[in-house]
DNA sequence: AGGTAACCGAGACGGTACGTCACGTCTTTAC
DNA sequence: GTAAAGACGTGACGTACCGTCTCGGTTACCT
């Protein structure tokens, strides 16, 4: 996988060795071209030499720097820019626990929740995809709720033996739960989870 | 789809009117072949062919009686005994909905697990599958839930205002999450979101 | 190499076991297809996939009866009417030498020519390949020559001690070599060639 | 083509203007990395890639001196010493054919002869390569050849009417026609065929 | 008892996409 | 200006399955 290769080949000014360097328009427009198929296939119906086509590139360009269909679409959707995770401050950790949500379930709605379902899916039959997918995309939910649960912890709003993991399970879970049996997020999912999750993680 | 179409062919007692009538012997060696293939390769890797060819079968009698691979998937998986979906009595109205709890986590172990969360990651290009797979799957658990849920609200175990819906999301949600990102049930995980589940659903 | 498949599967009336029979319309629109090509093209610039689509076939159809491109073409090339090799009665040994000499000419004269050539040079590079060209084509000529060769050592017409292999290298040397070296049959050529093949071969 | 381009570039010591000179390290390089990879693979099976690697050279520097690998094949085996063809001097003008016909039969023997052999094929689908080829290869012994069948013409060893373009095609056709039909040359073939030829130009 | 209708296995069919290979060109830095 | 390195667009390869079709044959019911 190649999330962001962008910033490999600038490290530190100019690593450059030798040979034509790799071209930064194909590079573009192979996600491009991805992102634009997208929104007219799915992901099992996209293929390959589609995308070569769409971007004006060679099938090599493509598998020289992606090992697959799967690895492009999954860079494809998360290096867009609504789906970086910047953590917004919060007066309570419970309402920084709330904010993720609500980030999460905005990016997950419309046409990129059924593409983040499919890149789930797909990833299902191949445990490096899989492992690929938590390290791109869940990763960093992960560590932004570890935070503010650690924080809610240390200051007696959650449970002093709240288990981090369990509860992660709990505050995502839903959301992938419903993302996956193709149901959207409303207003009324939104307020009841919530909800129930602050019962939940009550100290 | 056509989960147990057995029962819809005998529907009362002899109603086939003139013709050979269906192989139950290629049925069941369909199916059998299924499971067996599925035990050392995913589902995505799994071939309709591969399946004819170990069933001693034609490609035509597979294509008569379910509509894809996925179907016939589903079918030869949720159609094991141990899928079957029958609610144990319980004292109250959480044990209920921990027992359904503790129930799919056991179902969702090991090689069956991996195999459903594939159907379910399948199932996300296509509408269609993934309405069969909620009639086929989730349905069932859903009910089942929605009954201890109505009975726990009624008997003021659970909160009056409690959203039934939203309740099941939460219950669902972190199982169906730790499948799909590649964790499995332990018992601690068992535990500790046992623990939110009844602060969360307390009256 | 599959020339002349056509009568393999009719072999003894019904042989046909089961499954769908093989299309004759299709394995027609391949060999035609390529004539087709081969009139426009080279045969290192033909590709089976143009074969594929200009016969309106899939290229699985193609692969299932030959095994590549060189397969396709010396069944498409040798197949043609003008290709078999009937010898025609004639009064003296010489003469039949002569005649078969003549129609292999002809044979490769114009675009069959060159077609053959390529067929030739192609199969350099394979023993397989060159082995099938040597039956498919070169064995017909060499059984009709060594025929007439050996019934003129009988009747005196020829040395006695003639070298079949050698006399027939002496024939067909020269047309194979002005073939491969790009220079066309004219009358001259014909004439003066068989004035030395007499005088070589005269008692 | 660019047969010796060795001495193209040295032509009157040093004449060259600007730049890095030419390096002819690299020129051998190539040419040995060449006949070193032919000795393993076919000519079709041999790429540029390969002989740029085994070279230790860009493949743009092969480019930039030999338009493509039939090129620079055709350099590397006929600028080999064995492939020089000195006339010895001669009692008769048959001996002198005999001598250039046995010669040419020993460069055709083993790996040599496989790979003109390949030369020649490839050169099929492409007048100018066969054009080159002729130069390059044929040129020389035609040349040497008619020089002998003019001599033996004036001597009275041969015919006054004798083609000799018609001749050259007896003599080497043969040779040619083995060479392409995979049959090696052995002291019988040398021995039965000169029998013969030595008829065909008597007086 | 014979006809007929739906089933069955086998396997060929037209397609689509795969991931790989080599082509000949282009674009860097280094000498 | 030439060299090595190596990325680029192109196009064909041979393979794997898809879902459909067409065979010869089989089993049952329904006259």
């Amino acid at each position: 996988m190649q999330v962001s290769s962008l910033e490999d080949v600038q490290t530190s000014d100019q690593m450059h060795k030798a040979g034509r360097p790799r071209s930064e328009e194909s590079h573009r427009a192979i996600l491009d071209a991805t992102r634009r198929l997208l929104t007219h296939n799915s992901v099992a119906k996209l293929s390959v030499e589609a995308i070569a086509k769409k971007a004006g590139v060679g099938k090599t360009t493509i598998y020289r720097w992606w090992p697959n269909k799967q690895a492009v679409v999954m860079d494809a959707v998360f290096s867009q820019p609504g789906f970086h995770n910047i953590l917004p401050a919060s007066a309570s950790s419970f309402d920084g626990v709330r904010a993720q949500v609500d980030k999460l379930m905005r990016q997950l709605s419309g046409k990129n929740g059924r593409v983040v379902a499919e890149i789930i899916g797909e990833a299902q039959g191949d445990p490096e995809a899989l492992k690929n997918l938590v390290e791109n995309f869940f990763q960093d939910r992960y560590n932004a709720l570890a935070g503010y649960l650690e924080q809610g912890k240390d200051s007696g709003e959650f449970p002093a033996d709240l288990d981090i993991e369990a509860a992660i399970d709990v505050i995502l879970g839903p959301i992938v739960f419903r993302l996956m049996t193709g149901q959207d997020f409303d207003a009324a999912f939104e307020e009841n989870v919530s909800l129930m999750l602050r019962k939940a993680l009550a100290a």
